[in-house]
DNA sequence: GTACTCTGCGCC
DNA sequence: AAACGGCGCAGAGTAC
């Protein structure tokens, strides 16, 4: 039995809920305090909560939608129970709380559903066709609302994973109503990152032309339930007044919800078994070494306050963080840098003669400047009670479909910069809590950044694991140009790199391959990697004075450029892959002549269709893959005024970058990327689908790479698994290569 | 106070 | 004939 569903018959055989109450807190507080907690709670007593008294008279905005009914004794519609094909759909929105300072966005949904002093404030749902209902935990268990969830004909409508935690955390495990299975949900956040508009309801209404608008005041009322008064120290009390407001604004977020899902309609098969996936992955979190964690936040704090003590009184009070009072520093000592990155930085440490302050604020900048180390706070603020980190993951975020990752975001931990030859050696040591322990390896902050992928852990009696895919996109891109003979190289197990390089170079090609890893001299291995900077860069259209700012910058100017611009037009395009320009150029004419002929499927050479559709009212370029996968340009117009330097016409579309909704120029470099992306993300959606078919579980997907956790897991089922692909990629003739390893804990 | 932008950094 | 990759996060600074 649940420690939730004892609490609940405690409470119904009359047992004190403060009792209760503390009961289920210690069940918590044996694994986790949670100090990051205390001090979002204690900022919270600093949060004024005065606009609260503003927004209770703040009126309710006007709701479009004419049918209300809160009274709750209304009884609903009967569950079906003559047809399981009537597929019914309930539209649902919770309004919650948490007094105890568990943090919404840093906790992530399950973490704060799971949280005892979350609380629901009101759950506003709404039948196809019927008035909204408003449920009220003191109603408790109670119909319509536990038979919906039990019937199986009907589907539970959403915006975002938040409700299927809610309903899960509270309505199942507390409350007793029934669970509802991923397969009931439906999620219409998910529709709108798949569509590509933005993800937030507030921003994606506005932009489908939606007749309700987000009730911002609302919005902010809910917030500030669950902030202190800053006098008082107090949570607002919610008054009968306050959970009108609650509910007005629930009721007007169903809304929202409705004409999202209404204007979208759901995902298309393939891609909604994508996103149950996502959901399991979700929902079966990721294993977090807590104690570990807990001891290199230790080591980091002691090691970062010396540090930053030391960098203040060098600065007269100034922080390694501060960006531009540090360089001001910097030029009244007599050194103007032009910027403060690390490779500025070190740059200036190599070559320059430095006063013995300057070098050692340098040197700090250098250590401190990564931010990996917060992830620690990240892990402890969204790691559940059972030691698993849940939610991690987002679906189809990026336009051509890959997941992006939020709260501890496992797909940018760090690689390791020092050497670890044991990784539990290494993790012994950083659980001394001693940063004394860490010298062997190297700088503490940097030993315990090379070791926080290690806080990434399989449970007792379990194994992690990887595989993931060897360059794979340049294997999708060569493949999709009809670039064979580079694609037989690759499968014949050449070093592309070194094939790249050798042409460069003007090398002896066969002698160059022959050499093994371990005995190229320096000089090679840095041809080797302007090579593999080649193949992996130059796919794309980036021209010559990019590729000397990213790759030569070691170089002299003039002979940078002059270097990069026989590799990029010469090298690349003319000679080494030449079918490459072709497919950009072949992609880039298709889309422009769909967008010129509305409703007519272009099919490029490559086989990637683009048609221009309308979708959500929107007019939508959208590019069909060889698997039947779409990307989608939403507001994809032709610009009427305008030609590019060749005299073809000029289309735009907006996607959602760098947290705002803008207008995008499109080019074939790009359009390429995105194929390409989207193919290869393809391949590894089908490899994940695969994996779990077989009973093993993934855990984590990193655009090329895929995590599992399972007792019996071995390095060979692994490979042997991810080496298969699917027909399309067969019959373009992609080749796959795959590095798989298992162990206890996440490494790279 | 909140929202946004900028710089910087990490991964692919 | 061909250019600007993506994602999230932290912290500082600015505007409202």
């Amino acid at each position: 039995m649940s420690r939730w569903r004892e609490a609940f018959l405690a409470l119904r055989n009359g047992v004190d809920p403060q009792v209760v109450l503390r009961t289920l807190k210690q069940g918590f507080d044996t694994y986790d305090p949670c100090d990051t907690w205390q001090k979002s709670s204690e900022s919270g007593v600093k949060t004024s909560c005065d606009t609260l008294r503003h927004i209770e008279s703040s009126p309710v905005p006007s709701v479009t939608s004419v049918a209300t009914d809160f009274d709750s004794k209304t009884p609903g519609i009967p569950p079906s129970v003559t047809s399981v094909t009537t597929v019914k759909g309930v539209y649902l929105d919770f309004e919650t709380r948490n007094t105890s300072g568990c943090n919404l966005d840093t906790a992530g949904a399950w973490r704060y559903a799971a949280d005892p002093r979350t609380e629901v404030l009101t759950l506003t749902y709404k039948l196809d066709g019927g008035a909204h209902q408003l449920w009220l935990p003191s109603l408790g268990w109670c119909d319509p609302l536990a038979s919906l969830a039990a019937d199986a004909s009907t589907s539970f409508i959403c915006f975002a994973g938040f409700e299927l935690a809610v309903w899960q955390r509270i309505m199942v495990e507390r409350l007793g109503f029934p669970s509802i299975p991923i397969g009931r949900w439906i999620d219409a956040q998910a529709e709108c990152s798949y569509f590509a508009v933005p993800r937030t309801l507030g921003k994606v209404l506005p932009v489908i032309g939606a007749p309700v608008a987000k009730d911002e005041a609302g919005k902010r009322l809910v917030r500030c339930l669950s902030k202190r008064d800053r006098k008082t120290g107090e949570y607002p009390e919610v008054t009968p007044e306050i959970l009108d407001r609650v509910a007005a604004y629930n009721q007007i977020d169903v809304d929202g919800l409705i004409a999202v899902h209404t204007a979208f309609g759901s995902l298309s098969e393939q891609e909604r078994r994508v996103w149950e996936l996502d959901q399991r992955i979700n929902q079966r979190g990721l294993g977090i070494d807590v104690e570990l964690v807990r001891a290199a936040k230790r080591i980091s704090e002691i090691s970062t306050s010396a540090l930053l003590e030391e960098f203040a009184g060098l600065t007269r009070g100034l922080s390694p963080y501060q960006v531009g009072k540090t360089r001001e520093w910097l030029t009244g000592r007599g050194f103007t840098l032009e910027n403060i990155q690390e490779e500025t930085v070190q740059a200036a440490l190599d070559e320059l003669t430095l006063p013995e302050d300057v070098r050692r604020v340098l040197e700090i900048r250098l250590i401190t400047a990564s931010t990996s180390l917060k992830k620690l706070d990240a892990m402890l603020a969204c790691v559940g009670p059972d030691g698993r980190a849940r939610g991690l993951l987002r679906y189809h975020a990026a336009t051509p479909g890959r997941w992006s990752a939020e709260l501890i975001q496992p797909q940018n931990l760090p690689r390791p910069t020092v050497e670890i030859e044991d990784s539990e050696e290494l993790v012994a040591a950083v659980k001394t809590g001693d940063p004394k322990a860490l010298r062997r390896w190297g700088e503490p902050l940097e030993v315990l950044a090379s070791a926080l992928r290690f806080a990434v852990c399989a449970e007792e009696g379990s194994l992690f694991g990887a595989a993931d895919f060897s360059a794979i996109e340049a294997c999708v891109l060569l493949a999709l140009a009809g670039q064979h003979d580079k694609c037989s190289l690759i499968a014949g197990g050449v070093d592309i790199y070194r094939d790249m390089a050798a042409m460069i170079y003007g090398l002896d090609r066969d002698r160059f391959l022959a050499i093994r890893e371990e005995e190229l001299t320096l000089e090679q291995s840095e041809q080797r990697r302007i090579g593999k900077n080649t193949v992996l860069g130059c796919g794309f259209s980036m021209g010559g004075l990019r590729f000397r700012n990213q790759y030569l910058r070691h170089l002299p100017r003039q002979e940078g450029e002059k270097l990069a611009a026989g590799i990029v037009y010469t090298h690349y395009r003319k000679t080494w892959a030449p079918k490459v320009p072709q497919l950009w150029r072949d992609l880039e004419a298709s889309a422009r002549r769909a967008m010129l002929h509305p409703g007519i499927p272009i099919k490029a050479r490559c086989g990637i269709v683009y048609t221009l559709d309308k979708i959500a009212g929107l007019p939508t370029l959208v590019c069909r893959l060889l698997n039947g996968k779409h990307i989608h340009y939403v507001n994809a117009r032709v610009d009427a005024n305008k030609l590019d330097p060749y005299g073809n016409p000029v289309w735009t579309y907006w996607a959602y970058r760098k947290g705002q909704w803008r207008e995008i120029d499109p080019y074939g470099g790009q359009l390429t990327e995105n194929v390409v992306q989207a193919l290869a993300r393809e391949l590894l959606v089908d490899r994940m689908f695969a994996f779990e078919e077989r009973g093993y579980q993934i855990v984590l997907t990193v655009h090329d790479e895929v995590l599992i956790e399972h007792p019996q897991i071995t390095k060979m089922v692994m490979e042997k698994i991810m080496t298969e692909r699917p027909q399309w990629a067969e019959k373009i003739g992609v080749p796959v290569a795959t590095k798989a390893w298992v162990g206890k804990r996440y490494r790279k």
